[in-house]
DNA sequence: GCGAACAGTAATAAATCCGTCACCTCAGCG
DNA sequence: CGCTGAGGTGACGGATTTATTACTGTTCGC
């Protein structure tokens, strides 16, 4: 049974790009011109992820993926966001109304399928107590414990938690308020900034063993953790 | 008796590599080089669990495995594979072909006894008369008797229990509460930090023997008994 | 009943950690 | 090139978490 993936672009030329990128990476593909239609589709067969242009004619993307968010049946479904180029804000509502991940026009080929992946592959059940091993760090939630490169790393407890969930969730951008959200808790009232801080001591932590690029910064977003650098 | 873990490997350096480590971190090993050794031990007594390499003379490990699979007394015991690095397939294979996890070659000795761990905690209950020895420490539930390095340890009633149930769930944190619960009693009302004080007992009655840093504190979460240091 | 051993509590000391702020750096842009 | 805003960094004071010690009451064997 493959893996059907829903394009939601206006545009013709973009539309069918990506289609054929997606087809030759074993995907099958549902397509739509505006949200009415995506709806009608995903109403139809559940996809496993949905690509979104933000500019869509009609009822814009964010919106759409904001509608999505809120019905039970359509919650968790991944969705990547296609957004133009410097639209610093546009990220921003991207990540908040709810998006897995964000490509920037004009995207490459090969990076929009590697998002797709790992998108779909983090959505994978994961189970908290399950030991995660990225690249040489490994982070053992049970005995809590991190060690890169057979070397202990010695962390505070919101850095734990911290490199704990960018572990469980890698190859995924992070805004500030949504780290906030899920590792401070939700009724906490911090600074964003305070995020900088735990992240810098994070890499601090990890700068012995090489693994601190691991943690990487988006800039008018947020924080990423990825195996690969850069 | 401590749990015994087989090992099937071929290259001693890798075999003795592992037998060290397993028996610091207070398992019984039975060591084969090829398939029909490693069925000889398990006919004689079925060990906890198998790690076994991929690359076997003869009899592949992954046949090997599938064996194991198909005869009723071995049926679900636990396997861990050793696959070389970055053959995606083999990892598929072993997976299918009935491994409870794998490792790939080359492993970090702190991830191997990670995932040991992990697969042993999965489907394992506790005898609770065993004798327990990991690194220096012994412990003899039936005899009421703790020692290190040859001599006795003196212990009161709790610290005994703390330290039983420590060793008997080692390379996990354990939070006040939960010691509490397993080792006071269900229905018992007595402060967390009382804990502190019988953790500090416990350290200074291990203290002459530096078996000490075994008992180690995980700041905001617990306790951790562990053969490694921090 | 007496003394030793032990458990639990509380008070105090010590060790860490946390959140902010101020200041610095640097990329992006006109 | 200089501006501007975002992120990096280092320091600090307060807050929290642990360690340690002392003390009290209890149990148990004798």
């Amino acid at each position: 049974m493959p893996v059907t993936i829903l394009v939601v672009e206006d545009e013709p030329a973009i539309q069918s790009l990506i289609e054929i990128n997606l087809r030759r990476s074993g995907y099958a593909v549902a397509l739509a011109g505006d949200a009415p239609t995506a709806q009608a589709i995903i109403n139809e067969t559940l996809p496993a992820l949905v690509l979104l242009d933000w500019m869509l004619p009609g009822v814009s993307g964010i919106e759409f993926a904001r509608r999505l968010r809120r019905d039970a049946r359509t919650k968790s479904l991944p969705i990547i966001m296609l957004t133009a180029r410097g639209e610093e804000r546009d990220k921003v509502d991207a990540l908040e109304g709810g998006a897995d991940d964000y490509v920037t026009k004009p995207f490459s080929a090969r990076e929009l399928m590697a998002r797709i992946k790992a998108v779909l592959r983090r959505n994978a059940p994961q189970s908290t107590d399950d030991l995660i091993k990225i690249g040489e760090l490994l982070l053992d939630p049970v005995s809590h414990r991190v060690s890169a490169n057979e070397e202990t790393v010695n962390l505070g407890p919101t850095e734990f938690r911290l490199l704990h969930f960018l572990m469980a969730h890698p190859e995924r951008v992070h805004s500030r308020a949504q780290l906030l959200d899920r590792i401070w808790g939700d009724g906490v009232f911090v600074e964003e900034r305070t995020v900088d801080v735990h992240i810098r001591r994070l890499r601090a932590a990890l700068e012995s063993s090489r693994c601190d690029s691991m943690i990487q910064t988006v800039r008018g977003t947020g924080y990423r953790f990825s195996a690969q650098s850069q």
